[in-house]
DNA sequence: CAACATTAGTTTGACTTCCAACCATTAGAA
DNA sequence: TTCTAATGGTTGGAAGTCAAACTAATGTTG
């Protein structure tokens, strides 16, 4: 355990380098990086004794929120905001555990659709219970702060294009 | 691109299950993921040109702003809070590139620090001009919510253990 | 002093992400 | 209608993360 923040060190060098107008940002990305590490890290343990990742998890929920508990792989890319290739990884790995089974689409012969199976659905609403319990409603920020958060978040998203509206 | 927010709707989704205790951590989890992709996309986008990743920049900067520009590859981990065997890698990959050598401490063995090169200094020099032009004077928040998101992030890298002071 | 425990770094392996290249299929245009 | 462009997925490669196992060196203790 450090005996200082290194985050705000990292912002007095800033400062002591004349570089004021960028400190904050600088603050901003690093705390980003560090708090995306440590609530992964929650994740995962959580998540451990069901032998899934969180890529895998957030795959299985968008499945088993859909209507038909089945979408295209593209469409799965396009909702989690990853690359396609990532899509087919995670897939792939759903698909090894019988989570989730690869079928044909209908219409279109160049698409595949993901099914979600009895066996995915049952670990998803699981692990769910326990993610909720560990992690999500024991983040160690109060609320007024994780609303601030968030909100100083989804314009950063709206910035980068994530979504449409207002 | 989206015409809604993927986050919102899962938080609607959250509450429809009744998981309203667990809705908003849900969204600090899924904001914190997905402005961790964001801003590291814009990093890397941002040190292509100069042949380094946001860890290795991270390593090199960690040691320009030591004393020495030489420091023991654990303490590099613990600064950054990284495992061990990523140290190794990262430096590792600067060695590779001559940004950074391994020497043997002196007094322990055991120990083998890295000291930053001239070219090293040279490249984080003008890496980070570049960030702070590209990436951190430009985060796309303003001001007060850039210090509500760091200072939320902080409490909550406290709650982990990252550091002792308040 | 010898035996055990701790510390430092590396190696290997599993997993994630992305990019770039590639194949198949569908859609659009000359 | 045929040729070209766009779309959907997969593959291979580079990089990052962590965990666990391992070697080497240092510290501690009986």
């Amino acid at each position: 355990m450090l005996s200082f923040d290194p985050i705000a060190e990292a912002h007095r060098n800033w400062s002591a380098n004349g570089w004021d107008s960028a400190a904050a940002g600088m603050t901003v990305v690093t705390s980003i990086m560090r708090a995306h590490q440590i609530l992964l890290a929650r994740v995962h343990a959580t998540l451990t004794p069901f032998d899934i990742t969180f890529a895998q998890y957030e795959a299985l929920m968008l499945l088993k929120f859909s209507s038909k508990g089945r979408l295209p792989l593209g469409k799965i890319g396009q909702r989690l905001q990853v690359h396609p290739a990532s899509v087919t990884n995670v897939i792939d790995r759903l698909e090894a555990k019988g989570f989730v089974a690869r079928v044909p689409h209908p219409d279109d012969q160049r698409t595949t659709l993901a099914v979600i199976s009895r066996t995915g659905r049952n670990v998803a609403t699981k692990a769910t219970a326990r993610l909720n319990a560990e992690v999500f409603e024991q983040t160690g920020i109060d609320d007024t702060s994780q609303q601030a958060l968030v909100d100083a978040i989804t314009v950063l998203r709206h910035s980068a294009g994530d979504f449409d509206t207002v």
